[in-house]
DNA sequence: AATGAAAGCTTAACGCC
DNA sequence: GGCGTTAAGCTTTCATT
């Protein structure tokens, strides 16, 4: 990793606020607006940045139920499954675990009911097993920043 | 207080490109520059848009530890214990679940031995009688969209 | 790598519809 | 609610160090 202490303390400014004028970051970092730019664009198609978003409020917008499902595959297929669940779009996150299950889903939806539908389809998936599912009766912290002290 | 559908475009565009220019989401959606301002702004000061960030290349910057951790508390204790567990930086998700634990947390450290410090920690908390921790051998996912339609 | 300067573009505020 | 105008501010490029 050869980032240096002005592009940490970048990634940590646009981390925190991803519409800062470039400027603004040139004027806290005592730097020129054109080293700036550079050093964001360098970081950009290096891939520390991976994307700039909007983070929208799931509660407000009703896309708020939230479950986590443990599947258990057949031996040494869970790598062929996650490929094929990672295209639905309600499942945000898949994870290859340690212990009892195979994989551990987060999955995220408007209604129980559209919960109930993908987990049969997953159920029904070539190599799944067994599933078991766990829903969040209420997400008390969902944050994503990287600590990058 | 409801969304209409260029409200709705908006979002979805902010979702999927943060920085992009106001006057471009004018462009795009054939409406003027300042309207297209003023429904960021409400809708930013709405709450539905909750932040921009820059999405950081956990894996790049080795912060790519993940595990899943199950709590269970004293009966009816577990929202005390949220709450504290909320401060902690390397704690990036907590939700209140059905089942056998009472809370699952999701944690993301930079090396192994962080996590140890961390369950030892939580599991020395008032109100803790119990943690379960499962690893993340390889994060297939991790995408955080709201499907908008 | 970092910079200042300058052209072109974007934002934010205002008044009008 | 939506729009055009405008001044101030921002981004991007380029020649220079």
């Amino acid at each position: 990793m050869d980032l240096d202490e002005v592009d940490r303390k970048i990634l940590k400014i646009l981390q925190a606020d991803g519409r800062l004028a470039l400027s603004e970051i040139a004027r806290r970092l005592n730097m020129g607006n054109a080293t700036i730019h550079e050093r964001v664009n360098s970081l950009e198609s290096q891939g520390y940045i991976r994307q700039y978003r909007a983070v929208l409020d799931a509660e407000l917008l009703s896309i708020d139920q939230v479950a986590f499902v443990r599947v258990k595959t057949n031996a040494g297929h869970f790598s062929k499954v996650a490929e094929r669940l990672a295209e639905e779009a309600a499942i945000q996150e898949i994870h290859e675990i340690t212990g009892d299950a195979d994989l551990l889903l987060k999955v995220r939806v408007r209604e129980q009911a559209v919960l109930s539908e993908l987990l049969a389809t997953i159920g029904s998936y070539d190599g799944v097993t067994e599933t078991a599912t766990e829903v969040a009766l209420r997400s008390v912290k969902e944050e994503y920043d990287l600590n990058l002290e």
